[in-house]
DNA sequence: TTGACATTGATTGTTAACAATTCGTCAATC
DNA sequence: GATTGACGAATTGTTAACAATCAATGTCAA
């Protein structure tokens, strides 16, 4: 099903449980199986992974500074869940960082990274042929993440990383119809503005697909953030 | 002496403690007080700051997660010691991100940013006029912080941090001249670029900042990296 | 019925003892 | 004299019991 390790916690040295759980929740996220709020209660996932509350904590904690988990005081760990701001936020550091990043591939390009974005682009045909929702959704956002490896820079790859994560959190929580948040072929056309070499036109094709992405958002929609009645009630 | 709370753990809800120690860890590094490969004992960490082991170890999980210290199995916590790779990617993302956000101040400029910046041009002329050398490098390190701080997205300014500590390691293993590492008045235009709304040439006063800085480097100098026996008599 | 209050249960946070590993020292041997 | 081996001390990793906090339920009085 899902082969690619895609490891937030691959390029540090943690042990190999942590990884795991680590990979797993930020898996589920991604493909949207973790919704926002979604409590994380220290015994579950200790069942769930049959490991020692320590590792759950330490792996809870990792994913706190990355800002994929909110951890209230006392109160446990939950999938965090992003206001407007922060997710207007997050399209905007990645507007900051992504366009370069394809840029500089663009100029200069690795045969090697052509053929395996190629070969993800291939993956993502298929799982739209055969409709499998989560898996589409995982891979789309996988693809930018690819991108980044593809340039190389391990401490970009991790802030992409975390930023498309942080996208599926976003699009889950704003977007307007849970089918056409797929990029119809932008993906192709970035990858092959990146195979010709053309720096601009990749920079371009990743601003616009990242816009489109942005578009089907509707951040007044307030799914998110339960009504916080004490700040309401306030004055 | 210092004032501004840097902390790392500005955004997240950690425990005041933790704070604590991570601000002074990561000040200390700032300073290159804290030189690479210096042992983080938790017993040393217990005793400094009068806290259980737990709080320090947590402590050190997060560092390690920005790449400030390295944790090795079984055998404890040591200030990062990057390596000349390590060294060229840190300030590739640098160059990735701060000019494009220097930019997007300039296009947008807010009269209260600049008089904070302004403010802190002054504190390092205090500094270098004073001769604290370790106030200057802190206040030059941050100084970028405080850009990203200016623009408000606390994701960049995350990162954006991250990476300026890390300069800090590399620049206190690979620089050539223990003194002129000072940016003559390099700040200076930059804030002043931006002050007059010149996208570009912000832009670019922070480009030139920063090739700056990477030419007072000499990467094939190897204080780091102690040989590494293991990786050498491996085939 | 509603509101405040106390009690209970469950969950998280902390501590301290225990286990495992590494590092330094010292002696014995080649 | 250098190298190997074993022993002991120190340090890190783990576990489990304990303490503290919070949410929920139920009770009682207005």
């Amino acid at each position: 099903m899902r082969q690619g390790n895609l490891s937030t916690a691959g390029e540090m040295n943690a042990d190999p449980d942590e990884k795991i759980i680590i990979d797993r929740i930020y898996s589920a996220v991604m493909e949207q199986r973790l919704a926002p709020r979604t409590k994380l209660s220290e015994a579950a996932l200790c069942e769930s992974f049959g490991v020692g509350r320590m590792r759950v904590r330490r792996s809870l904690l990792l994913l706190a500074s990355q800002g994929i988990v909110d951890l209230h005081s006392n109160r446990g760990a939950y999938v965090a869940c992003p206001s407007a701001a922060e997710a207007d936020e997050v399209f905007e550091a990645r507007m900051m960082i992504e366009p370069g990043l394809v840029r500089a591939m663009a100029e200069n390009i690795s045969d090697e990274v052509i053929k395996g974005l190629r070969r993800h682009l291939k993956r993502e045909d298929a799982a739209r042929k055969e409709r499998e929702r989560s898996e589409i959704i995982r891979l789309s956002g996988e693809f930018h993440v690819e991108l980044a490896k593809g340039h190389g820079n391990a401490a970009l790859t991790r802030f992409v990383r975390e930023l498309v994560t942080r996208t599926s959190l976003i699009v889950g929580l704003f977007g307007v119809n849970r089918e056409s948040t797929c990029p119809e072929n932008d993906h192709g056309q970035i990858v092959e503005a990146i195979a010709t070499g053309d720096g601009n036109k990749a920079a371009k094709a990743v601003r616009d697909h990242l816009v489109h992405i942005q578009n089907g958002l509707d951040l007044t929609s307030v799914k998110n953030e339960q009504p916080d009645l004490a700040r309401i009630l306030a004055g």
